[in-house]
Parts: C-alpha cells; structure tokens; sequence
DNA sequence: TTGTCAACTGTCAGTGGCTGACACTAACCT
DNA sequence: AGGTTAGTGTCAGCCACTGACAGTTGACAA
C-alpha cells in the first residue's frame, strides 16, 4: 500500500472516530462539521471529499453490517424456511462485523453512536430509510430462493417487513437496557422472534390463561 | 372568525398550496422556499413563521391522517382482535381523511405529492419516521385494549410492526398502479392483510400445491 | 536526482434552509 | 381617535454543502 493511500486511510479513519466522539459525547446537531475537521486538523473542504456528508459518518458501521447480512443471506442452505434463513443471517453478521470494525470503531463507541441516532430526529430518520432499503434486498433475494416473483408474490415483503420489525424493536430495547453484550443482543432477538406465532394468533386474552 | 384570522388561514392556504404544487410538478429538492414564498408574494421569513420547515408542508395531509387513525382506533369496540381493529380503523379513517382535507388539497394533488415522498430520500425518510412514531402510538392503544404492558409484553408492538409494513407495502404498490381511488387502495390493503397468515405459515413450497 | 504528472488539499465565494433581532404596518379594542 | 397587539418585512448571521482555482505533495520515469 502506498504512503499516499496509507495516509488518506489515516486521515479518513481520524475524521471517522473524531466524528464519533464528538456525537457521542456532544451530540450530533451540536457538532458542526467545522468541528471535526479541526478536530483532525484539515479543512472543511477536505472532511466532504472523504464523505458525502455529516451523516455518512454516523452510518459508517450500519452499512457495513447492512452489506454482511445481506451477504450472509446469499449464502444461507435454500432448504431453510425464509424467517429461519432471516434469523440466522442476522444472528451470524453480527460476529463478522464485530471482527471487521472493532478496531476502527471499538464497540462501545458505537453503541453510543447507535443511542444518538435513536434519539436524533434527522438520523432516525436516515436510519429507518436505510432499513426499509435493506428490506428491499432481502425481499428479492428470498424470492429468488422460494422461486417467487417479488412484485407478484406479497409474501417475500410481508415477511421481511415484520422480521424488519422485530430487529427494529429489539434493537431500541437493547440500547435501552444495561446488557449491551452481542450475546445479550442475540438472546432478545431469539426471543422477540419466537413470540411471533403467539402474536398473531388472535385472540391474547383468551390464549392467556387456558 | 377574525379578519385577522381569516388572513392567517388564507396565506397559510396558499403557501400550502403553492408549496404541494411546486413540489409535485418542478420536485421537491428542486423547490426552495423562496420560490414558494415568492409565489404567494410573502416574504420567506413569513414562510417559517407558518411552517417550522420546508418538510412539514409536504406532510401536512399525512399528519392530519395519522391523528385519525389514532382517533379511529381509540373508539373500535374491545372485543375485536387487535390486528381487525387496526385494519378497520385505517379502512375508515380514508373516508374522514377525504373528506376533510379535499377542500384544500385535493385527491389527485395529494396523490401527485405522496409520489414526490417516495421518490425523494429525505422525503421518504422522513415518512418512515412519522410512521414509526404512528407506530409506537398505536402499540400503546392496542396494549391498553388488551390490558397489558407495552414494555414487558412485545406483542403489541409486533402486531403493529407487522401490520405497519403491510400498508407501506400496499401504499407503495397503490401509489405506483393506476388505480388511485379509495376504493382501489381498501381492496388492495384487505388483499395483502389476508395473505399475513399463509405468509408466516412456513415452508410456502410446500403450501402451494397440497 | 530531478523534473513532470497526478492526486490531494486549502482557500474563497456562493447557495439554500433556517433563526434572532428590530422596526414597521395593520387589525383590534375601548 | 389612539394605544395595544399581532403579523410582516428587512437584515444579519449560522450551518451544511458545492464549484472553481491555486498550491502542495507523493509517484514515477528519464
């Protein structure tokens, strides 16, 4: 590797955890972009030839795991069942992008990162879109693997669209809580994803107490 | 009503309008405020005085259909199972909807904006939010129907994920086809809430020729 | 080693969304 | 009619972001 690309990696790694810090701690509308740059000593200017804006870097680790699950459900065996494939592709990206990024980004930054982003309008926002994209994928590549047709076939998106939830749902719960662990994480999900049957099944209160 | 107020309500109408059809012929990104303030001759600081953003005027038809449905579903009678008392409180919400708003903006314009939202990625992204918002609001009614706990019971919140994404999937699909009425957009949401079921039940291979 | 080329960076100027401060006008009320 | 109040315009300024141009620094060959 050259010493020029050694030194963009270094100044795009320094802008990317300064940014971090600083949304971490101040905030992420409390942090001007001014503020990073100075942060790693260049220009403004310099900070939007690396990223296409202040956002891109609080997605940094999102979209890399966004890519790994994706990959990961290409890969999984045709015979499982697609919430089954779904659950299992989540559950294995986890330790791969544990491995890819923790060095970069240390996994404690990035949980609070991830708080920030929950309790941001403007990045709850961008989050929620970028999920719905991701969706989209998994949508199509489940079809492909039951041999559907995505636009004629409802199923593939119905079921990605509550598998979305759940994750979407467990992820705010352990952000909130205390156990930030990935095992902590992979418990609730395994949870949450087993009360699906029992959700839709009807009638709660008559179920409750048989 | 006031002079005054009627004033107020006048120029409010007009950005308004001015605003939603900027945005559906010429596009959202491609409006700026003064242009919008320029067409009804005030100047752009009256524009925010109305309005708290560029955004808001693009969901000011989407907002007054989220306190409805909330208002739909408060006063569903109890005994109906959760996921039949969300499907009828959104099928009968569109009517109040309609006919409120369809004075000031009417069908077909709304129609052509709800477009641009999708198209646009900060439009589109600021959608999911608020429909996330809706969401958890709608957890919270449906917990308290059934007497549970939204945060130690998950149900709720799963039903509502589930039953979220299926209208943003029929949404997309309706806004998308041809058939922009009413009537076209309640058959098409019983449709796909009638496949939620067979879509959960497993192995679809094996359901499709028994 | 040196000179040339290409890539990277800084500076500057400008646009668009948005806000605070202040002065001005017009509607309201007595 | 005259004082009060609400609504508006103007101006100045912040921040995210972009294009243009010039300066600097690593790469590579003669």
């Amino acid at each position: 590797m050259n010493l020029r690309e050694r030194k963009k990696r270094r100044t795009r790694d320094a802008l990317l955890r300064a940014a971090l810090e600083l949304f971490a701690t101040r905030g992420y509308e409390e942090t001007t972009v001014d503020d990073i740059a100075a942060a790693v000593d260049v220009s403004q200017r310099t900070f939007f030839r690396y990223f296409a804006g202040k956002e891109e870097t609080a997605f940094f680790v999102p979209r890399l795991a966004e890519t790994l699950v994706v990959e990961a459900l290409r890969t999984r065996p045709p015979d499982e069942v697609p919430l089954e494939a779904l659950r299992r592709s989540v559950l294995e990206s986890w330790d791969a992008i544990n491995e890819a990024v923790v060095e970069l980004v240390p996994l404690e930054l990035h949980m609070r990162v991830y708080r920030v982003i929950e309790s941001t309008p403007a990045l709850l926002a961008a989050h929620l879109r970028r999920s719905a994209e991701l969706e989209e994928q998994l949508a199509c590549i489940i079809a492909e693997r039951e041999g559907l047709d995505v636009d004629l076939d409802p199923r593939p998106r119905i079921v990605v669209a509550l598998f979305g939830g759940v994750i979407r749902v467990t992820e705010r719960l352990w952000s909130a809580g205390d156990d930030v662990t990935l095992d902590g994480m992979r418990e609730l999900t395994t949870t949450y994803l087993d009360q699906v049957g029992p959700a839709l099944a009807g009638n709660w209160r008559a179920k409750q107490s048989p």
